[in-house]
DNA sequence: ATCCTTATTGAGAATCATTTGCACCAAACT
DNA sequence: AGTTTGGTGCAAATGATTCTCAATAAGGAT
């Protein structure tokens, strides 16, 4: 069984709930997809399972409670999540021309703000830095067109 | 002249837009709030000034384009903002459990980020560090109870 | 295996933050 | 002052997310 399948199922078990057909569907496709999905994305690669949106909307924090997805970005009017196994945490950054979000590691970050959350005795969960502006791309358009 | 009076004047007049009343009372109340704060809670405080909730939510954008304020959090389904001017940038501590937002300082981690920057090519317009988990309450709190 | 209790689900309606259309104003430039 | 062009309030529309409820399925106990 892999690591997302057992955590979840500890998880559940923690807390006295059960593991459907349909949130282990919901699982695996969060786990299948590479790139950051929304509830709707999601759905679409399971709805011949017959899986409900509602029931989408409904696993989602869970996983997030359960530490296995986290929110990526919020754009366009939707949350966007990721699965956060095997993956190192990471920094977005989030073009606020196309849109385009790049990722760069977190790791150099990561020993001073456990350092901090030391200090003010917080338990982290999960990490979401963005940062918004202008990606190169953009920026020379932007320069160019004047 | 207040900063952020002038820097909003000048964004707007090379984008070709009018400063208006109403404009300015957005304007205005999101620097006067020293919390964070959403759409509905900025409009509380201008209503007696005929502003409507619409013109808030088509002038929050341009505040946001303008590098006056940032997204904060998104929580309970509204998106919160905090202006952005004199104030160091700032890390989000946000409680799962009892929604608890504490801030402390970015600056140790900017230089860092602005090497990165430099080396993507990329343009910040603004930071926003959330790192979600427990806060040291709600951590004793569990443990209490089991 | 089958029963039984209780959580869970699909479907659709309901919510509610945010956006939009439109007819009437008001900046800002001449 | 006049004109152009954007801006505004209001109300209706949108759309993501949540909720209701009757029907179903886990999973522990027998």
């Amino acid at each position: 069984m892999q690591e997302h399948e057992s955590r979840f199922k500890t998880f559940l078990k923690e807390k006295g709930l059960k593991l459907t057909q349909s949130r282990y569907s919901v699982l695996e496709a969060a786990f299948r997809l590479h790139e950051h999905f929304d509830a709707e994305t999601l759905y679409s690669h399971i709805k011949q399972s017959n899986v409900s949106l509602a029931t989408v909307y409904r696993t989602l924090p869970l996983l997030l409670e359960a530490g296995l997805i986290q929110l990526a970005v919020r754009s366009e009017g939707r949350d966007r999540f990721e699965h956060i196994l095997g993956h190192p945490r990471h920094v977005h950054w989030i073009c606020e021309k196309c849109k385009s979000v790049v990722e760069t590691d977190l790791a150099t970050l990561l020993p001073a703000l456990q350092r901090e959350a030391g200090d003010i005795k917080f338990d982290i969960a999960s990490i979401t830095l963005n940062i918004s502006g202008l990606c190169w791309k953009c920026r020379n358009y932007e320069n160019e067109s004047q």
